[in-house]
DNA sequence: TGGCAAGCGGACGAGATCGTCCGTTTAGGC
DNA sequence: GCCTAAACGGACGATCTCGTCCGCTTGCCA
């Protein structure tokens, strides 16, 4: 790859970024390439289409939420890996602007191609919360699906309100100490079906756009 | 008003909540005209933005937001009324598709002209709050912002996934029971600002666009 | 240093949506 | 039944975005 070639890639990544959190994840094409001082033919070259740009504009912020799994699962104290993971992607969302759109954008798709990922994914965080449970401090009628539940409430309140940390923190912590078990609680209505599907949990999960028209 | 133009009116809205929740709140106008049965030029007439569209089409959710906080106010008990409010306002989203999509929508919005009933649901909002944790039942930390927080957050859970209602239900249980007074708790991080600006807890609050692109 | 292929970017055609214009239709009072 | 003004709706020009084409530039290797 030419060095002119790889110099325009990042140039454009970060403009993608930039421009992400400015306009929102639907903001034109020709903004992104007008921003990183390319021409229109130079952004399609290198990301034929929308759902490529976005992936590579938030590739590390999928790894890192990729790998706050695998950190979860390693950690001594399950509950704190549990809330290590909450709060690793929740400060992602709140903090690369653009990346809460892309996050709740890509979460509905279906990618057969990472399938096998996925389904890993989804064996950890099972595991990860039968151990919580059984070390007692995460609550026993917490589902796997909860997680997902909280990730997506979350990711919509920063999506909403981009400006206001302290409003991610409050829900962060709300959530976190109602899954942590108690005595006295009520009982729980029936869990979500929800899975991980496309949700950036795992290093190559997520990241295609879903358009609303027809 | 003519009888015809009254008829084509109720059609234009019916038709505006159902492309609405199909194709969300950013669908074409001409869809809706199509949908309705009438031209393009009718549904300029009736609602010359799309922002009056929206604001017609869910005026009802609008009101009963706004008399669900009448009724907490009113309730004997000030947590059973919280309660009810926030079920209220979480059951509309989750059951008038594209609701969820003009609630987010219109939040982050300024309409002086709604400021007035915009401060009184913030008093009505503090006073049913004050009241429920001089009651006991909510924990003392609580702050007025939170429910902005959690309904926020609860709007961009149902409007990423419509067609959960068991998350809906899940996310909402677990919030209210992190919001019950009990002894054992960590303290919470500082609250939110957040106001009710734009907040549909009024009659006559909330319902406009806010462009993305610029 | 010369050559060439990879890379670049402005311009352009296609397609979609917006909001308006204007000739036609129709409801409702007389 | 007639007449008028209100209401209708199809068509249209303007604007925007997309994605591609093609002539020009430039990095890199020999």
């Amino acid at each position: 790859m030419r060095s002119d070639a790889r110099r325009n890639r990042e140039r454009l990544l970060a403009a993608a970024r930039a421009v992400f959190a400015e306009h929102g994840i639907d903001a034109p094409m020709a903004t992104v390439a007008r921003r990183a001082g390319v021409g229109a033919a130079t952004l399609y070259r290198h990301f034929p289409t929308r759902e490529a740009l976005v992936r590579g504009a938030f590739a590390r912020q999928m790894e890192t939420c990729g790998r706050a799994l695998g950190d979860a699962l390693a950690a001594d104290d399950p509950w704190t890996g549990l809330t290590h993971l909450v709060e690793t992607v929740c400060a992602l969302q709140r903090e690369e602007r653009g990346f809460p759109a892309a996050f709740l954008d890509a979460f509905p798709e279906t990618r057969e191609e990472h399938a096998r990922s996925r389904e890993q994914a989804e064996r950890d965080v099972t595991a990860l919360v039968r151990r919580a449970q059984e070390s007692g401090a995460l609550r026993p009628d917490f589902h796997p699906s909860d997680l997902v539940v909280a990730l997506v409430a979350h990711c919509g309140l920063v999506a909403a309100l981009p400006d206001d940390p302290r409003a991610s923190r409050r829900l962060v912590a709300y959530l976190l100490q109602s899954f942590r078990a108690a005595p006295p609680t009520a009982p729980l209505p029936p869990p979500s079906g929800l899975t991980l599907r496309g949700l950036p949990l795992t290093p190559e999960g997520g990241g295609s756009r879903t358009p609303r028209r027809s």
